[in-house]
DNA sequence: TAAACAACCTAACGTTCGTTAGCAAGTAAT
DNA sequence: ATTACTTGCTAACGAACGTTAGGTTGTTTA
């Protein structure tokens, strides 16, 4: 606290004239950026595009957010577990409705013959993971764009590293 | 300090007969760490082997250590950051190399024309997220063993989601 | 058998933590 | 013009933190 209120340039009692206590700050930031990865997901949403289609807007979707929201998004991922509760409960159930969002792309692109997966919600989990690396080495004035870094983990996680013989 | 005690079934001043300070523990389980990733994918190098079952045995090798040790893994890939100088440049030296394990692997699939990659820095971190976030959801008496999870993962990185035609 | 050491104890240290109480000044609403 | 609200302040609280000092007891070592 005291360090948060230096950087605003106040005094850490002060604080307490904006927020009920240190733990208000960390559900804002997970409930905050939990609204913007499910905005960001229901915006790209086509239910007429092929599985293929889908899940590359999703990832790019969700590379966006993290890209734009780098510190929060590290919060996010990272900091969720201290949540008291009812918070901490009420989290994971909006983690999970995320989760099957890109569950639901998987199902359809195995229904479609687009996709072939070992295992449903491992597939799931690798490919979030893939995503969720992100925040811990991106940097605004690196080399590779948010756009690029979607397109390159679109075509890992959908073909591979085995050269396509297309 | 006082939790720890506690598991031990001792006083909190009484772990100072054992170690240093604190951040000794910090020290000693990270770098014992790297030394159980090392030791575990040094056994399964084999120059003569192709990219790809080089690959398979490097995630195999990476498994098997996280798998088997979780809470010193969460450790290892979580709580690194708190190290002090100059043990904290010492662990990213290590970091790197171990990184570069893989990379020349996948270098020289490449080489081989096995693999084809959008960037070779890029498909590293993607394959290391991927390993180093099961700790979050393993269980070991979950159904997936650590050997399943290896395959699995192998399939999904070399050959992505899409449906193999061969 | 004496000395050294290991592993624990109790008591307490100084620091940092999140937070509250009470007050002052500026701004907005009635 | 009075009231109420906002945003900041100083001072301080109790709790928790990592750690040290100094002592006791049992086990090794010389």
């Amino acid at each position: 606290m005291r360090d948060l209120a230096n950087a605003l340039g106040i005094e850490a009692a002060s604080i307490y004239s904006h927020i009920r206590s240190k733990e208000e700050i960390l559900q804002r930031v997970c409930f905050r950026m939990a609204d913007e990865f499910f905005g960001a997901i229901e915006a790209v949403k086509d239910e007429n595009a092929s599985a293929t289609e889908q899940l590359k807007r999703a990832i790019s979707a969700h590379v966006q957010v993290l890209t734009r929201n780098t510190e929060a998004s590290a919060v996010f991922l990272q900091e969720w577990r201290h949540l008291s509760e009812p918070h901490h409960t009420e989290f994971l159930a909006l983690r999970d409705r995320y989760e099957n969002y890109f569950r639901e792309i998987i199902r359809l692109g195995i229904a479609s013959g687009e996709f072939q997966v070992p295992d449903e919600k491992f597939a799931v989990l690798t490919i979030l993971s893939g995503l969720n690396w992100i925040h811990t080495w991106y940097k605004p004035e690196g080399k590779m764009k948010p756009a690029e870094i979607a397109e390159n983990l679109s075509a890992m996680l959908l073909s591979g590293l085995k050269k396509n013989l297309n």
